[in-house]
DNA sequence: CTGCTATTTGCAACTCATTCGCAACTAGCT
DNA sequence: AGCTAGTTGCGAATGAGTTGCAAATAGCAG
């Protein structure tokens, strides 16, 4: 799962080139702790590269959400959407509505969603998103 | 919870007029079966009183939401917000991506979720949003 | 190593949901 | 019935995300 050699054979295998805009993308998330929105990967990249356009960085995006590599998520700080590596999808997002802190969880609690509807309601589950907004403990008063 | 006196008191309480806008996005949600776009708002309320503005639209639903009278989701099904009664959050959907269908499932899921989060996490949970993204069970092949 | 071509990019113009400013209107207290 | 702060309708503005197209390039064939 890590570095390089991933992003290049999971495009190559998919008929896809690895480009610039694309290898951006993926080593900015990569090295990013969190959430970040297409405006700030799209400013991280310019460091590296100032030629990287943002319109790239949005396709760059999409297709590596289509293949699995990146994920995006709507975590209702406001309305843009953010973008991290794909993680399994065993995780959650916690938001902290004081601080704005955004972390993950990593628990059973997802995949024991996941077979709850696939045995009792015969739904079968792709994809779990679950955003808990609230009030970490670092931000708890007292 | 039923009716009229409801939103009119809701209002009320909090220093706010009942306004015909108001009273008619609050009464379009609650004949609709399900989740409706902005749009599909001011198209049902426009039926009831042609002059009524999607801007105001806008306005009542950012209020009634603020109120906890309605409530906003993003349901991934396209970037645009839906809309539907606030129903106690023991509630989730289940988005359909071969139909479309959304339902809501109503289970003692969210409730775990929140009390393992307070017991073991201590993140003091407000609101939880899960979207479960699937094949329901009357669009799965044979 | 060099040429070739389908893929991809940068750019600028466009879309479309949502928001805003402001003058006109009105809910509902007096 | 009159008053006035809260609201609306309207049109213009915003801003995230998309698209069309000519120029650039990844990476295979020779």
């Amino acid at each position: 799962m890590s570095s390089e050699t991933d992003v290049a054979s999971v495009l190559r295998e998919s008929g896809y080139r690895l480009t610039s805009p694309r290898w951006l993308v993926w080593s900015v998330l990569r090295s990013a702790e969190g959430h970040l929105t297409a405006e700030e990967i799209a400013e991280r990249a310019n460091e590296a590269d100032p030629t990287v356009n943002i319109s790239s960085i949005y396709r760059s995006l999409a297709l590596l959400d289509q293949l699995g590599v990146v994920r995006r998520s709507n975590l209702g700080i406001d309305d843009s959407a953010r973008w991290e590596i794909a993680h399994p999808d065993e995780e959650f997002h916690l938001v902290c509505r004081v601080c704005g802190s955004v972390d993950h969880h990593r628990g059973d609690l997802v995949g024991q969603i996941r077979s709850h509807l696939g045995e009792e309601h015969t739904f079968y589950a792709e994809n779990i998103a679950l955003v808990v907004t609230g009030v970490c403990p670092r931000c708890v008063p007292e």
